[in-house]
DNA sequence: ATTCTTTATCGTAATATTGCAATATACAAA
DNA sequence: TTTGTATATTGCAATATTACGATAAAGAAT
């Protein structure tokens, strides 16, 4: 159906699953590394920087910016994207849940 | 399009985004706690837990297989799915490098 | 006021994802 | 060999995503 079953998961589950389907595409990694490199939020120059369409690139902004991921504020002009360390850090606490701490199994052994 | 252009895109942030991808559905998430809680390898009743069909679940087993995320060996009848930590860690490795080190405007201030 | 610059929105075509019933496959058990 | 159990694949309908041209909106600069 193209649509998932979201009433089923919890709250955190697809709080998680959206941040993470946030950062599932190419563009948008490329996005948050460019605004991380620049260690400051002076922005504006994004699209010089990815090769799609001003359009698109505003789309992808709209989509980080909607699970919290980055921030943007008009500054004059234009507007100044930075990135939301508290979300980053929650993701990836939530992704080191994903270790298994007492794994009966390595993945090298007869089962895994 | 519905197409991303990944060509563009560097190897490291296609198969980041790939990943991250992966997990970006909560019946994913729920598959990747499921496993992790279980600490050991013994699968095959991934069905029970998460309330969709059996066809689905083995598509996103699929999809997680994929990129890695999780491997699963043939056990006789039943397949052992289990999580594999080395992808964990560079998921949360990457998702590391988002969190700006020397930001020049913090979240509450006039620009962010 | 007009023009430029920057970002957002709308509309839309191409493609991808999700979900499941039906069916296939593969091994185990009887 | 037949039956049962576990998982995968196929086919397809419903929906979502991606990308972009055209256009709008809003402030800056002249």
């Amino acid at each position: 159906m193209g649509l998932s079953k979201s009433d089923f998961f919890s709250e955190e589950q697809n709080e998680l699953a959206a941040m993470l389907k946030a950062l599932g595409h190419p563009a948008r990694v490329a996005i948050m590394q460019f605004l991380v490199k620049q260690s400051s939020c002076i922005c504006g120059d994004i699209v010089d920087v990815i090769p799609l369409a001003q359009p698109t690139i505003s789309q992808h902004l709209k989509e980080l910016k909607a699970v919290g991921l980055i921030q943007g504020t008009i500054s004059g002009n234009a507007i100044c994207y930075c990135v939301n360390p508290d979300k980053i850090n929650f993701l990836q606490a939530a992704i080191g849940e994903f270790i298994p701490l007492n794994q009966a199994c390595d993945p090298n052994s007869s089962c895994c």
